[in-house]
DNA sequence: GGCATATCGTTATGATCATAACGATATGCG
DNA sequence: CGCATATCGTTATGATCATAACGATATGCC
């Protein structure tokens, strides 16, 4: 028999009529770059490189010198979160930062000769990882992945 | 002219024969992610949720009380990442926990009345932030991209 | 020129994340 | 029983993330 109590444990389980949390897109995503990252960081994780470090050399390295903001946005970072992470990759000479001097407010930034090195090298590593990523599916599953995907990014 | 210069600012651009950014599933993955997340805020922010709370409380209505680390498991988060945000709730009295009797090293975890309360309100308008993310794509998409999603995610 | 507005970078706060190392408790098996 | 092994939760460290508020600099327009 059930008693009576002022504490409120209610161990039953429920059934909610039309959510699983498995049928949400924002859980499903979630978990899928969770093994994206970890196929990453088993690979380029000795080289003591995240997976947004790589995408911001990554991006460099393919436009040249950027400004922190612009940079940011082509790497999906807001100007909070890319300013650390050029400070980390600064720190270790990965990139150089200097003043725009036609535009006081801008910080040009651009890969350093070992910067460029480094992105040459994990280059091929960071498709093979993909590739891994991608196993499951067959070559026109990943096409319809990515025609899905950039169209849920994009909203 | 180029002056020769001991420091090693090289802004020209390159090509990466084979690599572009927007190829890496990681990186689609991710700016997905940011969107799914965003809608959910947008919605659920208000009432000071994140979508991995959110989906800690939805898997406690579902399945009743857990263990703190089956919980995570069931959430796709770390040991140490589900204790913070059990920590959190609980702080918020959305949940409760109690020493599993049998086996001293468990700490089972479930919804207060408060905390069953606040799911069965916001399971509609997580569906709802579901459908928004879902927007662009019609439904034999969505049935495609779920399909594609849990495969990349079991790996 | 001068002012309203916009953009850039910074700071602060708080929530995820992953990883490694650790003590406490259970369990399996001889 | 006793010990090797496994599991659970904790602690610490460091990297992402988003958001809001702020000063500095540019820009547009009168």
């Amino acid at each position: 028999m059930q008693r009576t109590s002022t504490r409120s444990i209610i161990s039953a389980k429920r059934a909610a009529p039309d959510y699983s949390l498995e049928d949400q897109v924002g859980f499903l995503l979630r978990r899928a770059y969770q093994r994206a990252s970890s196929n990453l960081v088993d690979r380029i994780g000795a080289y003591d490189l995240t997976a947004p470090q790589f995408a911001t050399l990554a991006r460099l390295y393919e436009r040249g010198a950027l400004s922190q903001n612009l940079l940011g946005r082509l790497v999906a970072m807001e100007p909070a979160n890319i300013r650390d992470v050029v400070l980390r990759l600064k720190k270790r000479r990965l990139l150089e930062t200097r003043r725009d001097p036609t535009d006081k407010r801008l910080i040009l930034i651009d890969l350093t000769i070992a910067g460029v090195a480094l992105v040459e090298q994990l280059l091929p590593v960071e498709i093979e990882c993909t590739a891994k990523t991608l196993a499951p599916l067959n070559a026109a599953e990943r096409k319809q992945l990515y025609g899905l995907l950039s169209r849920l990014a994009e909203g």
